[in-house]
RNA sequence: GGUGACGUGGCGGAAUGGUUACGCAGCGGAUUGCAAAUCCGUCUAUCCCGGUUCGAUUCCGGGCGUCACCUCCA
């Protein structure tokens, strides 16, 4: 079955087709280094790195280049080094590694190259040249803007009306604007602010302009998918087609437009204010990266998703059970379910997905031995669970949390000594202390085991 | 004010012009010394009002409601 991809730039389903098979492009907005990934910002990690898995599956593993950027330039970075006191670079380095080890957490493969804004400034002045020179961005007052009118289809991406946002706008302009839609490609930095000589006095980039320089410098002038949340649609993608096409000439820049849904946390919009605000960090302390990966799954990606700890709670006895299902089993390519995978090549429509895998782990537990491999394949190789053995996942404290475990076995053992000599008061008494320290045990054929209470 | 998305059973969540997914929870049973785990069975739904149609949850119109964007945001 072809993969069928909703194309933002089209508002259609259409049949996915690379530009090169050989080389399969795909760009996502990563982050700005400044604080810990929320929960909104492992979204798109977690979707796209499901599309790049099915992509590397259909094409090769060697024929697919992922792109995340790093955006490591911004005002919100100064404010926070102005803060702290602190150097930004530490800021960005610490930021840099604890979205990496978050991001590993959910099981999400680094991408193939992870460009920063900071290596690529050249590239960003050399894009703002040709710009100007084409007649679509004028310097003034120390800035470079980007000239809105100079692009007719503008405001096609994300379906605005020029004029009628206009009518609706709430922000002063700036005296140096030509056009009241005219955006920042580069600013004036003071000597408290980082930045760099420029053909414009020394300054730094504006925000748009990074991306459209590394996707270039990366994947090229024309490029198959590029992605990120649907609040970036406006303004930041609509301005980084205008600064790329315009740049590189029409009809260049990417093929298919994706865009992941909002996120809420308990019905709400996530934020500080309102208290529901929920780090990847924080939420590694209540379950492992499998099950918020899995959870993130279980809605349509174009979907709003409303997160809750209810939710995670369900997508943890799933995976309880599924962890069972797949011990010791092992799997190959070959093994991979079609059902599933014609799921996910259906606009990536993982709910279904799931669903497929949920026939599979009950044929699995009525004794099916393929069920079992297709089952731990799907997971494997499609959805990017399974990454560790049953003992791990049902053991599993949070970080930093260790158990006894040799002391759980003294129990348990004591335990089975009290039941041969059919002392069952005192075998319930073992038992349910364990429970009490949140284990529970498990009478099965093999033993007795026993797991973490969540 | 402008724009967009959405409204499916207790909860989560797909699909579909007609045959009422799937999971979690609940309930009943098997199993177990009792539990847990596992297996079997099982109840509950398409926001409201019109229209098109032999037939609509699905298409069209209106209404109500929720969320979001238009300013930093994944």
């Amino acid at each position: 079955m072809a993969l069928k991809l909703y194309n933002s730039k089209t508002r259609t389903k259409q049949d996915f087709a690379p530009i090169d098979p050989a080389r399969v492009r795909m760009y996502v907005c990563g982050p700005t280094v400044y604080d810990f990934a929320h929960i909104g910002n492992a979204r798109p990690v977690v979707v796209f790195d499901t599309l790049y898995r099915l992509l590397r599956l259909n094409y090769g593993a060697d024929h697919v280049i992922y792109a995340r950027n790093i955006t490591d330039v911004d005002d919100k970075i100064n404010a926070r080094a102005r803060e702290e006191n602190v150097p930004i670079a530490d800021i960005t380095a610490r930021t840099t590694d604890q979205f990496h080890a978050d991001m590993a957490a959910l099981n999400a493969l680094p991408p193939d190259v992870e460009p920063r804004a900071t290596g690529h400034i050249a590239q960003m002045i050399a894009m703002i040249e040709s710009l100007i020179a084409r007649g679509h961005a004028y310097a003034a007052d120390g800035h470079v803007l980007f000239h809105v009118p100079s692009m007719p289809d503008y405001g096609r991406l994300s379906g605005r009306n020029v004029k009628e946002m206009l009518a609706g706008a709430r922000v002063e302009v700036a005296p140096y604007k030509r056009d009241e839609m005219d955006f920042v490609l580069w600013k004036p930095s003071d000597d408290q602010t980082p930045g760099w000589n420029s053909p414009w006095g020394y300054g730094r980039p504006g925000w748009h302009i990074e991306c459209s320089a590394m996707s270039l410098a990366h994947l090229g002038e024309t490029f198959d998918i590029h992605g990120g949340g649907i609040d970036l649609i406006f303004p930041h993608h609509e301005n980084e087609l205008a600064q790329s096409a315009c740049a590189n000439g029409p009809g260049t820049f990417a093929k298919f437009w994706m865009h992941n849904g909002y996120l809420m946390v308990d019905g709400k919009k996530m934020s500080k204010s309102e208290g529901n605000f929920r780090t990847v960090r924080q939420l590694l302390d209540k379950a492992p990266g499998e099950a918020l990966r899995l959870q993130i799954l279980s809605t349509h990606y174009r979907q709003p998703f409303d997160w809750t700890d209810a939710g995670t709670r369900e997508v943890k006895t799933v995976l309880d059970h599924w962890y069972r299902l797949v011990d010791g089993v092992t799997a190959d390519a070959a093994d991979i379910p079609a059902t599933v995978r014609a799921a996910l090549e259906d606009d990536l429509n993982t709910p279904l997905a799931i669903a497929e895998m949920h026939r599979l782990a009950h044929a699995a537990g009525q004794g099916a031995p393929d069920a079992a491999r297709q089952l731990r394949a799907g997971g494997e190789f499609l959805l990017g669970l399974f990454g560790m053995t049953a003992d791990q996942w049902l053991h599993w404290q949070p970080p930093g949390k260790a158990l006894d475990e040799a002391a759980i076995q003294a129990r348990i053992d004591a335990r089975i000594a009290a039941r041969k000599a059919k002392n069952f008061k005192e075998a319930d008494r073992i038992r349910d202390e364990l429970v009490a320290q949140g284990i529970q045990l498990e009478d099965g054929p093999t033993g007795t085991l026993w797991k973490v209470l969540s």
